[in-house]
DNA sequence: AATCGAAGCAACCGCCGTCTC
DNA sequence: CGAGACGGCGGTTGCTTCGAT
């Protein structure tokens, strides 16, 4: 429902009162000051307490993605390359998450070299060769070791029934619309804009579960995703099934989840346990993955992060 | 030298969760 | 318990820079 015209018109004086757009190197000294004598505190207080014309929110972003001391500056290094494209196989685009295990960068800069060039890059190796499983840069193949052997007529197909999807009547129920947009955290879903990332949440023919740990596989109906038609996704989905302990009832009718907490939640109330050691230190074996995912552990982003860390010593 | 498109980046927007009153 | 303020996050936009023509 609109908002009333008075309350809109409110909203927006106390959005006007405040500048906005580039930061001048006056304003960027003044916050620089003030924070550096007085500490973090309520953002507000301290855009206000530091002369400036901009709301908190605005101070927050300057300061964190710019200002603060410790931020690295430069070119990502190989090894921060090959972290973020590994961390974002496995969780996606929580770039915080992925920030926090970079030192000095922040979520927005890591958004950006995915978008710009990363995401870029691995469309273009993806698009070289269907067969062809070198890539031009030998730290990608890691990501790319299982994606690359599905066939292209899996992936096309794929991508084709996410398409049709989008008059299907049932598309309502499912998580994810055929747009792209992603009904956990109300987002849009750029993975679903190119085979490569269509390709991600199928499986792989080695058995090696990668995407389906993401939201986007998790989030799919058993009887959508078999119309992708590829017996490697029909594959995946079954061992998904098996190590996630979902039953086949609800694995088929998945609760419909409206936010990223939903989704958490249902993750761990299926009582599947990551051992990131053993999924992602040799990229684990299906035996391997199978056992150590039915140990029964609570779904912890925190430790499973940990446990990357400890595949990446190098960040430690 | 001028133009144009691509790439890179900073900042904004809107949504959501949490906290406080 | 509900409303409002605030902080955090991810997606998107728009400006600037750079390189090709």
């Amino acid at each position: 429902m609109r908002k009333p015209e008075a309350v809109l018109g409110k909203e927006n004086a106390e959005k006007n009162k405040y500048r906005k757009g580039l930061w001048s190197p006056e304003e960027d000294e003044k916050l620089m000051r003030y924070m550096l004598n007085n500490g973090q505190g309520c953002w507000s207080d301290i855009a206000r307490n530091a002369g400036l014309q901009r709301c908190g929110k605005s101070c927050r972003l300057r300061w964190i993605n710019y200002l603060r001391p410790d931020l690295k500056r430069g070119a990502f290094s190989p090894q921060e390359e090959e972290l973020i494209v590994h961390l974002h196989s496995l969780i996606g685009n929580r770039w915080s998450q992925i920030a926090s295990r970079l030192p000095g960068r922040t979520d927005n800069e890591i958004k950006n070299f995915w978008n710009s060039t990363l995401k870029k890059r691995l469309k273009n190796n993806l698009s070289s060769s269907p067969y062809n499983h070198e890539s031009s840069d030998p730290r990608l193949d890691m990501m790319f070791g299982g994606i690359m052997s599905m066939q292209e007529h899996d992936i096309m197909s794929m991508n084709m029934s996410m398409d049709s999807s989008s008059t299907s009547s049932s598309s309502s129920q499912l998580p994810f619309s055929a747009t792209g947009h992603n009904s956990f955290d109300g987002s849009s879903m750029p993975f679903l804009d190119n085979h490569f990332e269509m390709a991600s949440m199928a499986g792989n023919t080695n058995g090696f579960l990668q995407a389906p740990l993401t939201e986007m596989g998790m989030g799919m109906r058993m009887e959508e995703r078999f119309r992708y038609g590829s017996l490697e996704a029909q594959r995946s989905m079954e061992l998904e099934r098996e190590v996630l302990c979902v039953p086949h009832e609800e694995m088929n009718h998945p609760p419909l989840m409206n936010n990223r907490s939903s989704f958490d939640q249902y993750l761990g109330t299926n009582e599947q346990n990551l051992n990131v050691e053993e999924m992602f230190g040799d990229m684990g074996s299906h035996g391997q993955l199978q056992e150590s995912l039915k140990m029964g552990n609570e779904w912890d982003l925190e430790s499973f992060m940990q446990d990357i860390s400890s595949s990446f010593p190098h960040f430690l």
